[in-house]
DNA sequence: AACATTATTATTCATTTGTATAACAAGGGT
DNA sequence: ACCCTTGTTATACAAATGAATAATAATGTT
């Protein structure tokens, strides 16, 4: 009557461990920071708890690769559907802001992944670091777009500006995601994107709606 | 050889409510919401942990009014604010936007601590009844001060537009407050302020920044 | 096919946590 | 001055948690 072994299989190292990491984010989301503990990972990723101190020395070593591949596949998917479409600057910018204010950007799932984060960010240096480095990341893009528009329309762009409006820009869509993914049900399909398109068509002085229609 | 037994004061039943829910936020706000125990919140209050017991049936219930509590004084403070000063419409608007974008509202902690509620609010009926009842109040406030603007500029507002600009709005100074509470350094003293201003003015076609001078 | 390595499972341990209960004393009523 | 209510402290407890250790079997090597 003795309970059988469980069964398994050996996995490479870097498969083991992105198995582990995201079974980590999958709980995050699901859960929240509170109740995601070494054991609820492990049976999220199918596997014993005590697996998971073969490959990271503590839960909080987990939790930091966890955060640090998120913000990864965040700026690269971001970065990869700009990069993906057509050249033109107005039409790019466009999309950049769409991207970021429909699914599955726009995903309350999603937004309580990135809460759960925030308080670890303030408290572990290690974390502080990462986040910044994402932040610049993703406020660069968006300075980088502008000045293609500003560029393609013949307008000047000085350093200050930019960055001006690069802020301003970033505030509005992560504002606009804020709040379609904390209250869902108040806004209608495809709502957020128009009026991101419209913000930013008045924040930056060009029309990005006609830029969308292309 | 014996302990002293801890000398204490007997409190009126809605004072000792109250210290038991600050000190919970402050729990919150300093430690995360993970390692806020019980006997944290206790020793924060100066009490033991057993009366959080007397006063709440459990931690889940004292956590729910201390999240009430916090949506009410928020709300509270950015209405008396603006309350406060001279009724032009233009510079109570501008200064609804500066308000939310300097401190004691832009603070690391006070993000902290927002983030924290938040996946509790996703999993939670209750906290999400709160906080959607704070949103709408909040973007109320700021559909009325666009509204009374325009109003004086002789502007026509169609419902669909008020609702839409008040969604702007909010939206840029969440943003805004977001990225200037979590990564302070980045930003001068006033800029994110500044930046708000030109960001409303641009998007509402007002000239907020004259009307914040007078 | 036997072996060695080590990834993985299984078990154990010390702490912590929320909650429950018992003991005590502060302050009001008479 | 005494008692009585109950706010408050103190102790206890079962469950959960992160971590440590022991046992086992899957896979590559020869």
């Amino acid at each position: 009557m003795s309970a059988q072994r469980k069964p398994f299989r050996r996995e490479g190292e870097d498969t083991r461990r992105r198995e582990l990491v995201e079974a980590t984010l999958a709980c995050i989301a699901t859960l929240g920071m509170e109740r995601t503990t070494v054991r609820e990972i492990a049976i999220k990723a199918g596997v014993t708890a005590g697996l998971i101190r073969h490959y990271f020395v503590s839960k909080e070593e987990l939790v930091l690769a966890a955060y640090a591949h998120y913000v990864a596949t965040m700026a690269k998917q971001s970065r990869e559907t700009v990069a993906g479409i057509s050249p033109e600057p107005l039409t790019r910018l466009a999309t950049f802001v769409k991207t970021n204010l429909s699914a599955p950007v726009v995903d309350q799932t999603n937004l309580s992944l990135w809460a759960s984060f925030i308080e670890t960010v303030r408290t572990n240096p290690a974390m502080a670091a990462i986040h910044l480095e994402g932040y610049r990341g993703y406020r660069t893009d968006a300075e980088m777009l502008i000045k293609a528009a500003f560029k393609t329309a013949k307008r000047i762009s000085a350093p200050n500006e930019l960055r001006r409006l690069g802020i301003a820009l970033n505030a509005v869509i992560d504002g606009l995601w804020l709040e379609g993914s904390m209250s869902p049900g108040e806004f209608v399909e495809g709502e957020l994107a128009q009026i991101g398109l419209r913000s930013a068509s008045a924040l930056l002085g060009l029309d990005l709606q006609k830029a969308d229609l292309k």
